[in-house]
DNA sequence: TTGTGTGCAAAATCTTTGCACTTCG
DNA sequence: CGAAGTGCAAAGATTTTGCACACAA
């Protein structure tokens, strides 16, 4: 699990600047349940930093994402949301009702990759496993509502 | 592999009426190798029946999107893609160097849904995986090329 | 003939850019 | 102090909407 400390050192090492905005969208970030739009992340930044804007809100996902602490989730419908990417986690699993995001490990996706990379004479590089789901939550929410 | 024939049967059957400008956008995406934005579709489509608008392409490739003929294709820079569906398929494969997109089937993630589910206890509903890498092609440009 | 579907233009959104001012280091 | 970072406003893209006309059925 990341902590704001070690992203802000992470920052620092790499020699940006640790700004109010910055540290207010980290917050906002590692709080998030769900994932985030840029527009989200703005509206909650300026709840604990007033003043931040919505281009800082887009420049530093954009920083955030180049430094490997945020990530783009694409949802079918919504492929505008980030959030943080936990340590070696690549996979989130999302609840189609509320929007909570959780991640997962250790896709095993080997021998499935092995098989496409002979059938297709691709070289695989890179994959996204978004997986959506209903949350337990939701589930008893579904069972109390009939 | 969906035919044009097959597409329009489908949507007729749906009670949607076979224009021209349909017509040549479900030409445009069954020819293309790669997966299309809105505006691409627009542009080539123009080639098949000059007048068909910017604004078609979108309505046509959410109506198709409705009709499962058609799903987004999520890159991690570019999310606005779209690619024909072949029949049972339901998994794509980039490459990263041409934009190519291929279709691979059985992805054999059941162990890993039960595996998820126990841990996280979701209900597993849908899932998307992309796999991005490098075609046989591109391979063989990137030897020659040193 | 009829109303779905279209194209155009305009509106609404979303994202990026330019620039003077702030602020971290 | 100096340059990176910021906020604002404006520009650029992208997507959606309103409406009169066209054309499948």
């Amino acid at each position: 699990m990341h902590s704001e400390q070690e992203i802000v050192q992470q920052l620092s090492a790499a020699g940006f600047r640790i700004t109010q905005a910055r540290r207010a969208i980290i917050q906002v970030l590692l709080s998030a349940q769900d994932c985030l739009t840029p527009a989200d992340v703005y509206e909650r930044a300026r709840l604990l930093s007033p003043n931040v804007g919505l281009v800082t809100a887009y420049r530093t996902l954009e920083l955030l994402s180049d430094m490997g602490v945020v990530r783009k989730i694409h949802g079918d419908a919504d492929c505008h949301g980030y959030a943080i990417i936990g340590h070696g986690h690549r996979h989130h699993l999302t609840c189609r009702r509320c929007g909570r995001v959780e991640e997962f490990e250790g896709c095993s996706l080997s021998e499935l990759f092995e098989r496409v990379r002979l059938e297709s004479g691709f070289a695989i590089v890179d994959h996204m496993l978004e997986v959506t789901g209903i949350c337990p939550d939701c589930q008893s929410l579904e069972h109390q509502a009939g």
